[in-house]
This record gives C-alpha cells, structure tokens and sequence, in this order.
DNA sequence: TCTGGGGTCCTAGGACCC
DNA sequence: TCTGGGGTCCTAGGACCC
C-alpha cells in the first residue's frame, strides 16, 4: 500500500518573515496581496483576532494599527527563495517528492512502511525548523487526498504537527469530524450541493453511493471518494512546463493613457517570456486584456481582450511584446480609468519542437544570442538590471508595495546586518 | 482613495465529418 | 421503448487549487 506524506509549511508568508525578524515570533502578523490589496496570509495571532483571509486590508487598517498587528506586502524574492530551501532540505529525505505549491509537498514514504514513520515524519520536520527557520506540519496516509486531511488535523488537533491516517479505525473517528468543504477537491459550490444532499463530512463522502455521484459531478469527485476509501487514484507527479503563462497586476491608481498602459503590457509581457524561456518553451499566440475597476460603481466601466497567433513559435521578448501592442491597440479604447492589464502567452510548447517556417526570416541565432545574454545578465546581476526599453523606466502605474521586508536572501545590497557586542 | 495573481482539469455544446 | 447514428475537434465556461 502506497504512503503519502504531505509537508504542508504554516502560515507560510508570515514565517518567511519571522525568520528573519525573530522578533516578531508571537507577534501578529499579517502579509498582504500585490498592490497592497487583499489580505493573503496570517499567523495563529491574526487568525484568533477574527481578520478574515482575503479581506480587502483597507477595510482592516485601523483595526490592525489598533491592535499592534505587523503588516508586510508580499516578498516573493524572499517566500520564493524560502520555499526552495525547503523543498531542498525535503529532497536529502526523500527524492521521490512533488512540489505541489510553493509552501506543500508530497512525499512518497512507502518505503517506511512497517518502520515507525511517525517518528521519520517528526525528524523531517526538526531538520527542516533547524536549516531553513520554517515550521511545517506533515499528514500521511495511503492516498493523497487522506494525505491532506491528515495534515489539516495535524495543524488542528496535535501539537506534534505530525498525524497519520493510515489506520483505518482512526480514519472511522476522524473522517466523521472533518466538514465536506475542507475536503481537497471539494470547493464552496460542490459543498453547498453536497449540504443539500445531506452530505456533511469526510465520512459521509466516502460512503456516498458513487453511482450517483458520478452522475450528479464530475470525475474529480469520484477519484475524491475513491481516495478517500484508501484507493489511490492520484500518483505523484513530475513538473510539468506550463501550457499558459500569464502576466498581470493591477495599478496602483488609474491609467488613462495609452503610452503607460502600452509600458505596462510590454513589462508583464517581457515577465512571462522570461519565465517561457526558463522553461525552455516557445509560445504560439499572446491574449491581451485590460478593464476598468470591477468596484468603482460610479465610473463609467470598460473592459475587452484581444489575441493574436504567431506566424512561428517564439520566445523573443521584444517580437512578443510588439505583437501584445498590436492587441493592445485594438481593445484601447480613450476616456476610461483602467484599473488593471494583463497577458497571457497562449499554446506554450517546448523548444525542441520548434518547426522551421520556410518563409520566415533567418536570423542566424541573433535573437537566441540576445535573449541569453539578456536572461544570463539579469541572472548575475539581479532581477530588472537590463530590461527592454518599452517597459519603461519610471512606470508611475507600477503596483504598491509600501511594507515590503528587505529581500534578505536574493539582493546582496539587502542581506540582514548582526550587530556582536 | 484603497478589493491579488497564476494555474489546471472537466464538461457541454456546436461545428463538422461520414 | 427506440422515430438516423456515431464520431472528432474545438471552445467557452465552470469548478477547483494555492
């Protein structure tokens, strides 16, 4: 029988910055969306003062200043580097891992059975509080999705922040407390329907009749009620390359214009064919959208997208970015506030299946040349060191971040300072 | 004033084919 | 009972995840 462990880091955002602000253990702390928007991450200490996951933060302000809560914008230079670190320290246990998220894991511990893989599952998580600061909590049992529940009643119930569920009478207790919706798979519309059915937790789930099921949902709910009857339906899976990559913020106040929002697509463009190339991928065709703001009542509103295909696949940021202008150009529309544009590179396909058009221009490698030596800078020197000059240079539009931490692990200028007496 | 961003998979329905 | 039948491909939209 196979054994899944699930390496799931708590509050991740927040202990990013706890690591290395240790000041700030026991501390509320909260970490804000892009453009200081939206509440996206909380420690224990938020969560007990009732601020809501994805609340817009400026509803909370007063209430978080009030309360001495910290408050930080998001850091991906550092969560980024953090999770690599994690994902590292989990690899020297165990090779066999996918990476499912930039803060969760999937382990395959089947080779342990038999030995006490309670006692593995807590040395992992030692070592990996020990080398990288972050504390995680790990749920194991024979499918993926018993795997997760494991680990939300390890956060819940233990204070080991180790539970298996492989047992199948612990599984009779604990399935019969765990609520529907926060079963893996199952979202807020198919629990609401699952309610109405009378179907309320874990356990009722399970014993569903899967015929019905099936008819009533999807596939996806009938491999969830297999997993969770202890039939593994969903193996660990490599990375695969992205088949879309997208691009896409909003303002940090209105544009208006069409020069700024022609500097805007061509930055979130130049973005996403970094991230292409990373993959080592080619994309067919670019989609372009940009819309005014979805709240603002009182503002006349607009939005449309518009894409193109490519005559060859490419992953030339300045070919790309001149054909996401051209979509630009035909959606623009004046006298509109927008609030937000985005791309998105459309039918991605790796670069070895590059076919060569006859009609095409030969450029004897002159834009791979300049594409590496544009990506190898950028990597030496730091992220934004050379850039395309379409994306502009002062991008008034660019997005809010006014609590940022120093990116302590990425920019030499940011490392943390000890002071020794 | 201020409300995130980036993905995947599945299904239904239409167009089209023989 | 059944009122032509069966197949593929594509796309839009919906659902989920973090």
């Amino acid at each position: 029988m196979p054994v899944f462990a699930l390496v799931d880091c708590n509050n991740f955002y927040a202990s990013c910055e706890r690591v290395f602000n240790p000041a700030l253990e026991g501390k509320p702390i909260l970490v804000l969306s892009n453009n200081d928007g939206c509440i996206i991450a909380r420690s224990n200490e938020v969560k007990t003062l009732g601020i809501p996951m994805g609340g817009p933060f400026y509803k909370w302000r007063d209430f978080c200043e009030k309360n001495g809560v910290f408050v930080f914008s998001s850091n991906y230079a550092l969560y980024g580097d953090m999770s690599y670190r994690v994902m590292a320290t989990l690899k020297d246990f165990c090779p066999t891992l996918e990476i499912y998220s930039i803060d969760e894991a999937f382990l395959d511990l089947e080779s342990f059975q038999g030995k006490d893989i309670i006692a593995h599952a807590a040395l992992i998580r030692k070592k990996v509080k020990m080398w990288t600061g972050m504390p995680v909590s790990i749920g194991m049992g024979p499918t993926k999705t018993l795997a997760k529940i494991a680990n939300y009643l390890a956060k819940k119930t233990t204070s080991t922040g180790v539970f298996d569920l492989s047992d199948e009478v612990l599984r009779e207790k604990y399935l019969a407390d765990c609520p529907v919706s926060s079963v893996w798979g199952i979202g807020r519309r198919i629990s609401r329907k699952l309610e109405n059915m009378k179907i309320h937790s874990a356990k009722d789930l399970r014993d569903a009749d899967l015929k019905i099921m099936r008819r009533n949902f999807s596939v996806v709910v009938e491999k969830t009620i297999r997993e969770l009857r202890g039939v593994s339906c969903l193996p660990l899976e490599d990375v695969q390359p992205r088949k879309q990559i997208m691009s896409s913020r909003s303002f940090n106040r209105a544009v208006t214009v069409l020069s700024e929002l022609e500097e805007a697509v061509s930055h979130y463009t130049a973005k996403a064919c970094i991230k292409l190339r990373a993959q080592r991928s080619l994309a067919n065709g670019v989609y372009v959208y940009i819309h005014t703001s979805l709240f603002n009542e009182k503002q006349p509103s607009y939005g449309n997208g518009a894409s193109l295909s490519f005559a060859e696949p490419l992953d030339d940021s300045t070919q790309i970015i001149s054909v996401a202008l051209h979509c630009l150009r035909s959606i623009y529309k004046s006298g509109y506030r927008y609030s937000k544009a985005g791309i998105m590179l459309l039918d991605v396909v790796p670069n070895t299946l590059k076919q060569f058009d006859l009609l095409s221009f030969d450029d004897n490698g002159k834009s791979d040349r300049i594409m590496k030596m544009l990506d190898g800078i950028n990597k030496k020197l730091g992220k934004g060191s050379i850039f395309i000059c379409a994306e502009g240079i002062e991008r008034p539009w660019h997005m809010k971040s006014g609590h940022r931490s120093p990116r302590y692990t990425t920019q030499w200028s940011e490392l943390p300072t000890v002071f020794c007496k």
